[in-house]
DNA sequence: TTGTAAGCGTTATCAA
DNA sequence: TTGATAACGCTTACAA
């Protein structure tokens, strides 16, 4: 493997005015350029990257750690920061944690060994206080709804979009209203959960635990939402659905089951999908290709900021 | 930041034993390992892994070109090989080509200049005498029906497969099949078409270019297929999609529609995917993840080999 | 405009 | 069992 050395003595020049040619410096003569550039040709040289990033201090490699690929939210959120890492250079070095707080630890590790220059968490699974510690190390971005002064956020405030959806369903008659989630312990669900219950004192409505239907992540936990439904004394008159790929699993389900949407249940969806266009769904926009770019540029830029993104109610046919 | 030559100080050590303990080599004595530790815990220190890989020449990263992540099919074939990457400490960097050559020279590069140590390209862009040129620099699989001394394959006999699709379509009756497919440019569409093309002179059928739909890769395009249908004189009676995910898509335009399926139009997905079970679509079952983990264990692995993945349909409802 | 030489932080060789 | 010291291949003061 010839190196930058080789190449100062094939062109009859020191090693700096190789690195000057090759990083397109200033102070080089034209002949000298010329004789490095023919060395290049010559033996098909090309630098060692690991040689730059050891003597640079960096890697022009960002981290994304997130639970899984294949979920649209995800898939999403990755394409708009693949689109602008793109842009700017970087690459993404991707952490694949199905939720496991060790995977994670190792997206923390890549940074503290400065293989990976900073760190985007779309969802997190350790604590704050472990992310803090790492934050000497590079920065770190997270895609949640918590304001610390060192680390930036993108994120929907699930809060009041939850809140809101509530009261278009409750506006439109719907007092038995249950909803499904991902994973009970994530810190959105933390926020929907709250903002359904201060729904429910707000109107004076009845609490009842298994309106709340946690682990709804794929297209075929709606067959379990279904059956779970039908088991229930008095079941709810709507449903606010993890995303909109389940959401599009509960319809066709109802369909199977000979259950009416809207009549017997409303159906709102989240993400505004391109199967909720298609299946009439009604559901809520979220931009996540956006969210994924903010985050790519809050990752690499020098602030602390934190970005809250607007969405929007699409109003279908399934409620 | 502190390094292994502080650390030698602080012990009292040579920098080689530092070394020896931080790699857990043999031949140091408990009394100067110990005092190491303690200068380790004492500084928080941590190695730089850029020096490690420029000491060592390599990374244990590991790129992965595919031109996007939400699409079933790669998610599915990237989960194969996140997990088993995670097994054997690899870092996983991707390349989301949008299927533009220059992202993958991209991924190339990088091989080049020895930040990954092999590449797995899930789909192709470039020309199979580009990759045979960066051989050299690393170990790299490709995921197509390609058999080359130098590069490992692992792959689904695409040509078969559709012909005993369209064999079992013919069975029941269907003579005007028609199909879809992602990108007619890529090397197991072009498979598929000589399937098709032999089917029809093996059975003396009729071929009608207007049966061949392309650019079919997201649900949303299901609404351009059944509009394109709707146009045909005599529209097929079978259809042969891409992918479950747009096979749904086509159901369901076909309800919207009030087309009868499988009467008036048969639908044959592929990928078996949850939501071909959920809508009771008869889909062919390729196992990707597993194709992915076999991808992986070739890039590390020292021979060449062409693995080709058993597939099997799955008969439900839509035929 | 050019080059020498000192880093960057490891690992590996070899002699002791 | 230990430790100098030479790689690894590049960037960058600094001097000329």
């Amino acid at each position: 493997m010839t190196n930058i050395k080789d190449l100062a003595k094939m062109a009859g020049v020191s090693v700096t005015t190789v690195s000057r040619v090759l990083n397109e410096h200033p102070y080089v003569s034209e002949k000298k350029r010329m004789a490095v550039l023919e060395a290049i040709k010559a033996t098909n040289y090309h630098k060692n990257i690991n040689a730059v990033h050891l003597s640079k201090g960096n890697t022009l490699l960002m981290g994304v750690v997130l639970p899984f690929t294949g979920h649209p939210y995800f898939a999403s959120l990755l394409k708009g920061i693949a689109r602008i890492a793109l842009e700017h250079d970087y690459k993404l070095v991707l952490f694949q944690t199905d939720y496991l707080e060790s995977r994670e630890l190792d997206a923390l590790l890549m940074l503290k060994e400065k293989q990976i220059d900073s760190l985007i968490i779309c969802s997190r699974a350790c604590s704050l206080a472990t992310i803090e510690e790492h934050l000497h190390y590079g920065s770190i971005v997270l895609c949640e709804n918590i304001k610390r002064e060192q680390i930036s956020t993108t994120f929907v405030n699930h809060y009041s979009v939850f809140f809101e959806a509530l009261e278009y369903l409750y506006q439109k008659g719907h007092q038995k209203i249950g909803y499904c989630i991902g994973r009970r312990s994530g810190s959105s669900s933390k926020k929907r959960e709250q903002a359904y219950k201060d729904f429910l004192v707000k109107y004076d409505l009845h609490f009842r635990p298994e309106y709340i239907m946690d682990n709804c992540l794929y297209v075929e936990d709606a067959e379990k939402i279904i059956k779970e439904l039908k088991t229930m004394e008095v079941p709810p008159t709507a449903l606010l659905v993890t995303n909109d790929q389940i959401a599009a699993g509960v319809v066709t389900c109802c369909h199977n089951e000979g259950i009416a949407i809207p009549d017997e249940l409303a159906i709102i969806g989240f993400d505004n999908q391109p199967i909720a266009k298609m299946m009439n769904i009604t559901t809520i926009d979220i931009p996540h290709e956006q969210m994924g770019e903010n985050l790519f540029l809050q990752a690499v830029g020098e602030e602390i900021s934190h970005t809250e993104v607007k969405v929007k109610l699409i109003e279908r046919g399934t409620v």
